[in-house]
RNA sequence: GGUCGGAUGGCCGAGCGGUUAGGCAGAGGUCUGCAAAACCUUGUACAGCGGUUCGAAUCCGCUUCCGACCUCCA
């Protein structure tokens, strides 16, 4: 697909906090770094909504013909819990816990969360870089900041100086906030602060305690990496000093994301992002769904509905419809009653999908109805300009839908498919499955691996109920039609005939 | 307490100065052997109070609720 016919990308800045044309630095390369878990756990519901939407920012980039670099990584060291410098480490805690190497544990929900994304039909990364793959150029780009004097040690710990840093350059602009603010704000007498000459500091290289089961040596001693540290250090290796887009959720803005730029601007003088996306919560009762909450479906309940506060279970691609009818940076709420209208309306553009592709055109390109012409025409656009208007999915399923309404009325002969001139039929015929399946990354969960045989199958027993019904024999008809139903599959008479899909 | 963001019809969810959002549910109709699907028609909306404007769900102010971040979370 040509870039230049499509609409001008424009994307939410939430630096600048405006929309802003997209311009990648070196087009058509683009750079584009989103945080990953940290794989101390499963992933919920709500990991999985930001990552959707940067599947379809990365299918849509592609579609419009850039060639992205897309990296997400895994944290898998320096992630503590509890209070930000003086709480176990994430994946150390589990691993005593479970009684396993943190590798043990990494490993485990890494794959976790490698079959999660492919359950909900998301894009494999260009890289995926772990933490504890980048020590060496963590330990670097400690000693950059230390070099330039925006850290210092102390005790076997480096902590960057947000004080210091904020005399040369403005910290606190990508979350808006002002360093007196957050001064004055910090809560006072946590434990264990008193290495840090400020609460604000925070830790970059931390020193390990003999208890520490994740350790390497380096110049301070022996210690581990900070959690702000990874994405610095592998954005910069992989994507360069400066790139184009970076994401996550957010609740990553501050402090992560903020202390990313620090980092960044304080050991090699850039600012190291142009546009910063950020993703909404999933709410649970209007509340975050959040693991501390319990509030929170793992994929897996979320699919067999086992969980108290689910009635049903709902497939994955309900679940990547219903995220994508609501735009990534607003919250979605979460309920029974949204699923279940998702559920229906994934249902409807799937049988629109079918529709169209078995349509079958007889149409003249000296005699067509322009006004018809015109009004699909425009739907298609449209679709495309809502996609490339910060990527509104929800706009751009409402285009589809109003789409699917002119295909099933081509379908069940309520208007006329020949009214169409051939290129915009075929340019509903390419665009309306690009944006369903390749850009919001939809399945046809039908579909199975023996599609073929069960077509075929299928095209046999409806061939024999027909035969039956044009004998008026209603007891042989309906009793295929019942057993079928039983089998999930439920069947739709016509006037063109019968059709079939999975109820 | 500080900073920021929300409140849209039965439910979800777009829109962000003038034009039908859309889906689901509801009502009526068409089609059909019946059913389903599909199509057509259709209702109740923009938290409250003021203000700006020829015109506001959309801009401004105040009020009331809710949420996020400031501790780990996508």
């Amino acid at each position: 697909m040509d870039t230049n016919n499509k609409p001008q990308l424009t994307i939410y800045n939430s630096h600048s906090r405006k929309k802003e044309a997209f311009k990648p630095l070196n087009s058509p390369y683009v750079g584009m770094y989103v945080c990953g878990p940290t794989v101390y756990s499963d992933v919920h519901l709500g990991n999985v909504r930001t990552f959707i939407a940067f599947d379809v920012v990365y299918r849509y980039l592609q579609y419009l013909g850039y060639k992205v670099r897309y990296v997400r990584n895994i944290t898998d060291v320096g992630h503590l819990v509890g209070d930000i410098d003086e709480g176990e480490d994430k994946i150390a805690k589990r691993a005593r816990l479970e009684n396993l190497e943190p590798m043990e544990i990494v490993q485990k929900y890494t794959n976790g969360f490698h079959d999660v994304m492919r359950i909900y039909n998301a894009i494999s990364p260009s890289i995926e870089p772990q933490a504890t793959g980048h020590i060496v150029e963590q330990i670097e780009m400690v000693q950059r900041i230390l070099d330039n004097g925006y850290g210092y040690e102390v005790n076997g710990s480096v902590y960057f100086d947000v004080v210091k840093y904020n005399e040369e350059y403005p910290y606190g602009e990508l979350s808006g906030r002002k360093i007196e603010d957050l001064l004055s704000g910090t809560r006072e007498e946590l434990e264990g602060q008193q290495e840090k000459k400020n609460p604000l500091d925070f830790a970059i290289w931390k020193k390990a305690d003999k208890g520490h089961i994740m350790r390497w040596n380096s110049p301070w001693g022996v210690g581990f990496p900070g959690w702000h540290l990874e994405c610095s250090v592998m954005s910069t290796k992989y994507l360069g000093e400066t790139f184009d887009i970076h994401g996550g959720g957010m609740d990553l803005r501050f402090p992560h994301h903020e202390c990313e730029i620090a980092q960044s601007v304080a050991a090699d003088g850039k600012a190291p992002v142009q546009y910063w996306m950020h993703t909404n919560m999933l709410t649970v009762n209007g509340t975050k769904m959040s693991k501390s909450l319990n509030n929170s479906f793992l994929p897996h309940e979320l699919i067999s509905g086992d969980h108290p506060l689910l009635e049903q279970g709902y497939s994955p691609m309900t679940t990547r419809f219903f995220m994508l009818q609501s735009h990534y940076a607003s919250t979605l709420d979460f309920s029974n009653e949204a699923l279940q209208a998702a559920e229906k309306g994934y249902q409807r553009l799937m049988n629109a999908c079918k529709a169209l592709d078995k349509m079958h055109y007889d149409g003249d390109d000296n005699n067509y109805n322009q006004e018809e012409t015109d009004a699909i025409n425009q739907l298609v656009d449209q679709a495309f300009e809502h996609l490339s208007d910060d990527f509104s999915t929800p706009q751009a399923i409402a285009r589809l839908f109003d789409l699917s309404k002119k295909i099933n009325s081509y379908n069940e002969k309520k208007l006329d498919i020949n009214n169409l001139n051939s290129n915009t039929l075929n340019k509903l015929k390419e665009a309306f499955p690009a944006i369903v399946f390749d850009i919001l990354g939809l399945q046809d969960e039908s579909a199975s691996d023996n599609a073929e045989a069960m077509d075929g199958l299928m095209d046999l027993i409806l061939d024999i109920r027909k035969e039956a019904r044009d004998k008026k024999d209603w007891d042989t008809s309906d009793k295929i039609r019942n057993v079928l139903n039983t089998l999930n599959i439920v069947v739709k008479d016509g006037k063109e005939g019968s059709s079939w899909g999975m109820g």
